[in-house]
DNA sequence: CAGCTTATACTCACTGAGTGACTATTCCGT
DNA sequence: ACGGAATAGTCACTCAGTGAGTATAAGCTG
């Protein structure tokens, strides 16, 4: 059985969601899309430019996006992309899957959706951000437990998991805060 | 001019100099090494098997450790990896130099050399924490400058911002409790 | 108006992170 | 006696991420 690659890899996140998501509100070519990225989304991926042609090629091998080579009069001929449908499915199903309980996955990977679902429905937005926060209030709860159960004389490890478990906490607090910010309009 | 290793890859990390620590400690063969970095530090870094060998072999190439195949009568043979002295220079060099001022970093990073210095010297734990809390907090400063400079019609990279802001406070106060849970020896 | 930088658009070759599957042998428990 | 853990390591792979290179036209500067 092939394990699918969500699981494979929970952590090393690369803005191919963003991507997606980008493609779907309309068809561009690379350096539009590097360049939306920057300007939209620039606090939370710090894509390079060939960093992005990468994540492309890869998606378009992988069917999720199809790129069309227009020639330009007086410019380089450019690719302009759009979502197959295969990559509509696989974005739609990105967009109501919580990511993963991390500091980071929520930094960029949950920010992104929630940038894209808040540009569709403010309201769906809300949605993913509590149970997206139930998600990690869980996962807080498990590491709390672990951390509990911490044999004490390996201090460092005991240390580390004290600090997930902070970071996961103002992590929720901010979630939460994020619930209201969108839920009141500003 | 090459741009020099550190500051190419800020991010990046990998337990490589968990692992120079570790044979610095004591020489050992790559499946001990692998060992010591699950019983010791399992809660900071979580290598696979290969993994650990993929690093061991790049330290090895780059010149930090020098291995040693020993035959083993009944067992598979194995090498011992030993410090060369560039490796001694890069782990002296490591200890006495911040981690990024980023949640990973202190909690992979910082939390290694925590663990190397601290077996050393309490006392240059001590020091070392201290100095990692004021590289932060001057990222701190900057990012909230940074973020009142953001154009408020990005709401979302402002949002992301204030993640940052909030999960690097959390993280001050983690370091800061650190020093004093390393000052009164428990 | 010659010459410089900047913007457009993409390609290539590379190092490094990280995984899973495989090879072999020995020891241990049932 | 026999299956499974433990010991010890290799291999081939995908994906993350960077820097340098290619080519052309627009814009501006002295």
């Amino acid at each position: 059985m092939t394990i699918p690659y969500e699981s494979r890899r929970a952590s090393g996140l690369s803005p191919e969601f963003a991507l997606l998501g980008l493609v779907e509100i309309e068809p561009a070519h690379g350096y539009e899309l590097h360049q939306k990225l920057h300007q939209q989304l620039g606090e939370i991926w710090r894509a390079s430019r060939s960093q992005t042609y990468n994540i492309l090629a890869r998606l378009e091998e992988q069917g999720y996006i199809r790129g069309r080579t227009e020639a330009q009069a007086n410019r380089p001929s450019r690719r302009r992309f759009e979502l197959t449908s295969a990559g509509r499915q696989r974005l739609e199903e990105w967009l109501i899957t919580p990511s993963t309980p991390s500091a980071h996955a929520i930094r960029v990977d949950f920010m992104s959706r929630l940038y894209f679902l808040y540009q569709r429905d403010p309201q769906a937005a809300l949605t993913a951000a509590s149970r997206q926060a139930e998600v990690v209030a869980s996962h807080l709860e498990e590491l709390k437990q672990r951390q509990a159960a911490l044999d004490p004389q390996m201090r460092f490890n005991r240390l580390g998991a004290g600090l997930r478990i902070r970071q996961l906490t103002s992590l929720l607090d901010w979630l939460r805060e994020v619930g209201h910010e969108i839920g009141n309009g500003t």
